[in-house]
DNA sequence: GTCTATAATACGATAGAC
DNA sequence: GTCTATCGTATTATAGAC
């Protein structure tokens, strides 16, 4: 891996772990194995660096879910796959994190890959989940923008809980919650409760 | 307000906006209309400021949501007097700001009374949807405890939606996500179905 | 391409006058 | 209690040698 590659996967980690405000050039200098003269020759500078770190996020954000939203089985199994398999909860979401710094937020530059992720996200869950209501699956009462945005949000907000109690416990448990009551809106749970 | 307390305020609404790390002593003079002197005065250090700070976080964040919770009204509507009356959304949660800051983690410290917090929220939230269950209003088959967290995790991932889009339009779009499905549940809506 | 040297500014805290 | 001066370190780059 060259030097410019191994600046963009270490620029990576480090805004995952510490945010835009939290990552300094000579962290990234140091994590990469890179003197400061390369990292400047290859990029024009911090928010270079870090615009490349985070589409490079945004695209395997992207292809993650699109693997697990577009599999095989019904509306309601690719959504708790997509859900469930999740291997580092304690970690969080890469662009999650980004959205509370201020620096993102005030750069254009910066914040739009992550609205346009966030965004993309929501329209495949609405989908996945108007899909799941055209088959018969899902009550035709749910509202599939709705709760798509319920979704992402259960997701990004269980990082939040788990990172507070330094567990993954909570990530799941909310998890469960929102699979719970997804799957009392199938048709057949319903047709079993009559 | 003595000096003290406008350092207390301060801070706190420097930790919100910026979080531990983007926080420096020097803004939080700035902004309080106080001295360097005055502050290492009153407190030993960023660190000692930000433990008041985010105790008095705590402290309202707790009040508000008791006194949404503990209001008139069934389970069902205090649990959306409690996700609609948000006015801050796209400033987001004070407390879950800083989950993602990597010293509030480090610092046990300052990490605790967020822990603790979204901990008693989550069991409030557990408490008021058990008592929907023992009055009859919410179905059995919901757990109290995963939909608690759901709630809580919804909440939080509403702001982190909102905060990407920049608008506070997917908080309230996932807000009626999970309100939809929760009325769902309740024992008249499943009647009306069957 | 990568290195070292250097710079201007900011950070977080301490010292001591008043 | 509050002020200004100062300190050692870190940040974010630039310059120029190799």
């Amino acid at each position: 891996m060259d030097a410019r590659e191994r600046l963009i996967t270490s620029t990576q980690a480090l805004l995952w772990e510490r945010g835009y405000v939290g990552t300094s050039p000579k962290a990234i200098q140091q994590r990469a194995g890179v003197g400061q003269g390369s990292m400047y020759h290859h990029f024009a500078g911090k928010s270079d660096l870090a615009l490349a770190a985070i589409q490079r996020c945004a695209e395997q954000i992207r292809a993650f879910a699109e693997d697990r939203l577009s599999g095989s089985g019904g509306a309601y199994e690719r959504i708790e796959s997509f859900l469930l398999n999740e291997r580092d909860v304690l970690r969080g979401c890469q662009l999650g994190r980004l959205t509370q710094d201020p620096e993102i937020v005030a750069n254009p530059d910066l914040h739009r890959p992550v609205d346009e992720t966030f965004d993309w996200l929501r329209r495949r869950l609405a989908t996945v989940l108007a899909e799941g209501q055209a088959s018969g699956e899902f009550a035709p009462q749910l509202d599939p923008e709705d709760v798509a945005a319920t979704i992402a949000g259960v997701m990004q907000g269980g990082y939040v809980l788990a990172k507070a109690a330094g567990s993954d416990e909570p990530y799941f448990c909310a998890i469960r919650g929102i699979l719970g009551m997804l799957a009392l809106q199938t048709i057949q749970a319903r047709r079993a409760l009559s």
